[in-house]
DNA sequence: CCGAATCCGCAGTGATACTG
DNA sequence: CAGTATCACTGCGGATTCGG
């Protein structure tokens, strides 16, 4: 990319991650490693060659790297450098941002992939309320599935079953819920089906529940 | 812009301030309003073309506001709305970040622009270390000249000389150092016109020493 | 099937000139 | 001062093709 003839943190990390698409596809890996194909799937409309453009200069930049995968699966695999891990802050903080400038509902063919669902739950995530909880939780929201466990007011969240098992597992109803503010208001008015530890639903609500974008 | 066809936070921020110039015009408006020709020379580089079309768009997003000057200086006068304010923690967030990628040095042809380093100094302060300070200082390097107002532990950075009397004035040596971190070590070595109180200076070192892009 | 490379039409950008 | 106008160029979107 052009560089913007700035000695400016910002104007860099512009430089840096600010090309079209760059953002979405470092979301999708900061969610876990993915192979080329997985991010194609996770980022419908964004043209192959402008993933593969985007891969290699984020691998040049050091931001991304490129793995050979082990034994199981063998294969190509793009995961985030120490480098690409210290950037999430800052993609939480966008998120945050641009959650308050989301509509109520999704606009016409907007759709909501596991990884956005994840990074979500870690953006709204109420740190300064967590201090010492230690829970864990499994989503299931139509074909979605994602997990959140909370160590000593410390989250991590990641699709699919947890490490463990879960402490409480919440099913939404309906299961085609259109936004994550939508199931948390389902969460409120008892539409979900739990299992398992139920009066962690309160607390689950409280830890999610979005409060603008503060910094 | 374009669609990323994904109800995601970080997906509409992109798509509301991801385009090229956009992030940098919002920097120099973060840190007071700003005229058309303002923002040129603050922004070498950009095509006018381009900065008034991100205005454009910036505006009916309702991230910037068009605003008729006052009597004094009677014209178009720039400005963030609270949407656009709201914006700040992630912009400091990126330049965060960013500042991490940066050279040690400036390459060839980058400049320090004062909006620039009043973004620093917001990004940069340590503000779990300023509880309870009460302190204001004045910078000079070369012709730039920003404030820093510490009041109960909180910042308030701008261009210009400070509202009040400052009272520490720093006033680096040479006048053209290079980056912030270089004026940085320079302070931390002495290299520096102290007028007011001296001892402030040790405060000043302290709140602003980057300590890496933590959250 | 995975992981791209290639080609084309078009929109966004950069540079400069010009105007109310 | 505050923008438009113009035009060459690059990058992106969309599709197809190709090699392992």
């Amino acid at each position: 990319m052009k560089h913007f003839g700035q000695y400016c943190g910002l104007a860099r990390a512009m430089e840096l991650v600010g090309e079209r698409w760059a953002m979405l596809i470092l979301r999708d890996l900061a969610v876990h490693p993915r192979r080329y194909s997985d991010l194609l799937t996770g980022l419908p409309g964004i043209p192959t060659n402008v993933l593969s453009t985007r891969l290699k200069e984020l691998e040049q930049n050091g931001i991304v790297e490129r793995q050979i995968a082990p034994a199981p699966q063998r294969g190509v695999v793009y995961a985030m450098t120490p480098a690409g891990h210290s950037l999430e802050p800052a993609l939480l903080a966008l998120g945050r941002w641009g959650a308050t400038q989301l509509d109520d509902d999704p606009r016409d063919g907007e759709i909501v992939t596991p990884e956005a669902f994840t990074m979500t739950l870690r953006a709204v995530f109420n740190d300064d309320l967590a201090a010492g909880v230690d829970a864990s939780w499994q989503l299931h929201s139509g074909d979605i599935e994602v997990y959140a466990v909370v160590t000593d007011g410390k989250l991590d969240a990641g699709v699919g079953p947890g490490p463990g098992d879960p402490d409480l597992v919440i099913t939404f109803r309906p299961d085609n819920l259109p936004s994550f503010r939508a199931l948390m208001q389902a969460a409120r008015c008892g539409l979900v089906d739990l299992t398992g530890r139920r009066e962690l639903l309160d607390t689950f609500i409280r830890l999610f529940e979005f409060r603008g974008a503060s910094a």
